[in-house]
DNA sequence: CAGTGGTCTAGACCACAGT
DNA sequence: CTGTGGTCTAGACCACTGG
C-alpha cells in the first residue's frame, strides 16, 4: 500500500514516465493527471512544480509541459569517488575517525540543528591508486544518516543518494595553507608542504546535509570549476 | 496603478518587511497575510514558496516562517574589482606589464585564435586597501579589445562589458603551491610562502575572451563558490 | 475553436509547536 | 489548548497557443 503523499506519488509517476525521454517531449497535461489520479488540479500543480524547479520539466503557457533541455552538465556537487572514477582511478579510503559528537556552535548553525541534535563525524584519508590524495572531515546530522556509523559506506554521496538526500548544491570555500605535521605525515608530503583546502556546506534542496573540510595535497591536486552567470 | 499579480505583490511586501532582519526573525504567518491582503491561503503560500526557494525564508512546521540564515553570495564569473567592492574594499591595481605578444601554442588553442592573431598580455599587482592581494596575468585576443593597451581601464570586466563582451561563463582551475621569489616579493610574503592559484578561461557565449592566471596570497585569501547540480 | 498553463477562491482536515 | 505550516478539494476565470 502506498503511504505516499499524493503530490509525491504524482511527481514520481511523472518522473518515471519522462525518464529518458528526449528534451521537448510532451508530459501529461495537468488535467490529464487530474483525471488519472482523481485529485484536484492544485495537487497536480504541486507535483509538477517540484519537477520544474528540479529542471526536469519546463512549462510553456498555452502549449503544455515538456521535458526540459538537459541542465548544467558538469560536476556541480561532485563526489570524490565519482571524480576519481571519471579519471579511471580507483578511489579508496581509510577511516581515521567515525564517531557521534555534540556539534560545535558553528556546526549547529551551518547544519541548522536544534540544540540537542547530535552529528556524525567521519574522518577519512582518501587515496587514488594507493597514494594519499586528501584528508576529509565530514559532519552530518545524525537524523539524516541513521545507522551510518554501524555500516560505513564506500561512498558517502552514494549513501546519501540511496536515502534520497544526495546534495543538490553546495557552498564551497577554497584556500591554501601549509600542512600541519599530522597532515603531512598522512599525505606523505614534507613537513611544511602545501595543501589546498576546501570547506563545503552541501545541501539537498534547502536542507543542509553535510559540512566538510578537506585538505588536498597541493603538489598534485587542483579543483576544476565551471562558472556561469 | 499596480498591475501586479497578487502573489507577486505579497512576495515583495514580505521581502521588504524582512529585509535586513536577523536570521530567525519570525515572518508574518500565512493566515496573517490572508487577512491583510484579503486573499486565499493558497495565494499567500505561492508568494512564500518563492521566497523559500530563493533562500530568503525558512518554514518550520508547527512553529512558523522565519528569516533564513543568509546564503553565501553566488559568485558566477566575478571580477576582482566587483568582489572587493562587495566587501566595501577599495580595489587598486598596479600594472607590471602591458604588451602585445605572439600567443603560445596553448593560448592559441584556448583562445581559439588563428595563427597570425596577436594577444594582449596584461600583468597586474592587485591591492585591497593598499595591501597586495594577488598577481594576475591576463591574455586577450587583440581583436577582442582594440585600443586596450593605449588606455588601460580600471576594471577589465567593466571594459569588456562596455564592449558587449563580458564573460558569461568560465572554466577555472584552482590549485596551491609555494610562491616564486618574485611573487613573494610582490605579494610581500616570505620566500616559500603559500599561494592559491587560479587558471581561468573566460568565455562570452561560445567565444573565448580571456585566459588568465592569478596567484593569491594564501594566508589571506580564499575563493568562495556556489555549486549547483 | 478547444486545450493549455497561470492565477485565484473559500473552504477543509492533519500533524506538530509552544503554552 | 491555540496557532502554525502541510496537504487537499472542487470549482473558477484568464491569456495564450495551436489547428
Amino acid at each position: 500500500m502506498s503511504r505516499l503523499l499524493k503530490h509525491v506519488e504524482i511527481r514520481e509517476y511523472v518522473r518515471d514516465l519522462v525518464q529518458g525521454s528526449a528534451p521537448g517531449t510532451a508530459a501529461p497535461s495537468e488535467r490529464d493527471l487530474v483525471d488519472r489520479f482523481g485529485v484536484a488540479r492544485m495537487t497536480v500543480r504541486q507535483a509538477l512544480d517540484a519537477l520544474v524547479s528540479e529542471g526536469v520539466l519546463e512549462r510553456h503557457p498555452g502549449r503544455g509541459t515538456f521535458v526540459a533541455v538537459p541542465r548544467r552538465l558538469p560536476t556541480g556537487v561532485s563526489s570524490f569517488t565519482e571524480d576519481m572514477a571519471a579519471k579511471g582511478i580507483v578511489a579508496e579510503s581509510r577511516t581515521l575517525v567515525a564517531e557521534r559528537v555534540r556539534p560545535t556552535e558553528s556546526l549547529l548553525v551551518a547544519l541548522r540543528l536544534r540544540p540537542d541534535d547530535m552529528v556524525v563525524h567521519w574522518r577519512r584519508l582518501r587515496l587514488a591508486d594507493g597514494r594519499p590524495v586528501c584528508i576529509s572531515d565530514a559532519f552530518l546530522p545524525e537524523t539524516m544518516v541513521p545507522g551510518l556509523l554501524e555500516k560505513l559506506p564506500a561512498s558517502l554521496y552514494d549513501d546519501l543518494a540511496s536515502r534520497g538526500r544526495r546534495p543538490t548544491w553546495a557552498e564551497d570555500d577554497v584556500a591554501a595553507r601549509t600542512a600541519t605535521d599530522a597532515e603531512a605525515e598522512l599525505l606523505e608530503i614534507p613537513v611544511g608542504g602545501v595543501v589546498l583546502t576546501r570547506s563545503r556546506r552541501a545541501l539537498w534542496r534547502e536542507t543542509p546535509v553535510e559540512v566538510s573540510r578537506t585538505a588536498f595535497r597541493g603538489d598534485q591536486h587542483s579543483i576544476a570549476l565551471l562558472l556561469r552567470n
